[in-house]
DNA sequence: AAATTCTCCTGAAGGC
DNA sequence: TGCCTTCAGGAGAATT
């Protein structure tokens, strides 16, 4: 499942492979995805040249001199570089044909999205209301602190809200407050900074660690190349539920919060 | 306004 | 073996 660091090792291993390329032909086989691929979007992009990719929260943005491609790999997206003949499969909804590679992107589960947009991209409506990336400055324990006074709901579900911070998904989230010692259903208001400060420098290191490691493959996430992300090895809470804390040896616990499977030690999270 | 629930989708896993 | 049912999850949309 891509999170922020699945998909910048994403954006860093098809960066080297794009820029600088015109795009000969965009092959939509596969239209409905997260929001349908507009009909005529293969005619209007034909011949646009990329002149960077980037990243915003968990988009990739190829940035072309007349617009900009939004990618979401949803949570089963990935994107591959294909050199020679490769028979598309069934969940391989679009290619990018860039003349001497192509990407693929594949996403059993068509979470993700393709979009396209002439506007600044910033300004872009998916965009324009997310929260600092969590590896930049503006993020830090202050931040956080500020953003949570009065927040009644559980500190996980808001550092997983992209309104406040973005790119922190389910796995991250888990981690981090582990490593924080703070148990994830704690009201965020009632947190203190200093806290705060321990959890935004523990969600940095968190994610940096496994953007280092080529992302994190629990079971459909591979890279550009076909190759899984090793980070999983390093988990210490997520989807061990039953196993023994790493620190204390008491059973992981698991809980849904919001929706979601949250792992944590009973015993070093309060 | 903030918090919660719903929604999209498929594959894996579990029950009988 | 096979046909259910349940669940997982990113995040915008809808609802409370």
């Amino acid at each position: 499942m891509p999170e922020l660091p699945e998909v910048e090792t994403c954006r860093r291993g098809i960066t080297p492979h794009i820029l600088g390329r015109r795009l000969q032909q965009l092959i939509v086989r596969q239209p409905q995805l997260r929001w349908p691929v507009a009909v005529d979007l293969p005619q209007h992009i034909q011949g646009q040249v990329v002149l960077a990719v980037e990243r915003r929260a968990k988009y990739l943005l190829l940035c072309m001199n007349e617009g900009t491609l939004l990618i979401h790999l949803g949570m089963s997206g990935s994107l591959r570089v294909l050199t020679g003949a490769d028979t598309p499969g069934p969940h391989d909804h679009f290619d990018l044909d860039f003349g001497a590679c192509r990407l693929r992107y594949r996403d059993p589960r068509r979470f993700g999205a393709l979009l396209w947009t002439t506007a600044p991209v910033q300004e872009h409506p998916l965009l324009v209301h997310l929260g600092p990336e969590p590896l930049s400055q503006k993020f830090n324990g202050e931040y956080l602190y500020e953003h949570s006074r009065g927040r009644r709901s559980a500190v996980k579900t808001v550092v997983m809200d992209g309104k406040v911070v973005v790119g922190v998904g389910n796995i991250y989230a888990n981690e981090s407050l582990f490593l924080s010692g703070i148990h994830p259903v704690r009201p965020a208001g009632r947190i203190s900074l200093q806290r705060y400060q321990r959890l935004a420098e523990n969600i940095k290191q968190v994610l940096q660690n496994a953007i280092d490691m080529g992302g994190t493959t629990l079971r459909d996430f591979y890279n550009q190349s076909g190759n899984p992300g090793y980070f999983a090895q390093q988990l210490r809470v997520y989807n061990r539920e039953g196993a023994p804390c790493p620190v204390c040896s008491s059973a992981i616990r698991r809980q849904r919060i919001g929706q979601r499977s949250s792992f944590f030690c009973g015993n070093c999270q309060r």
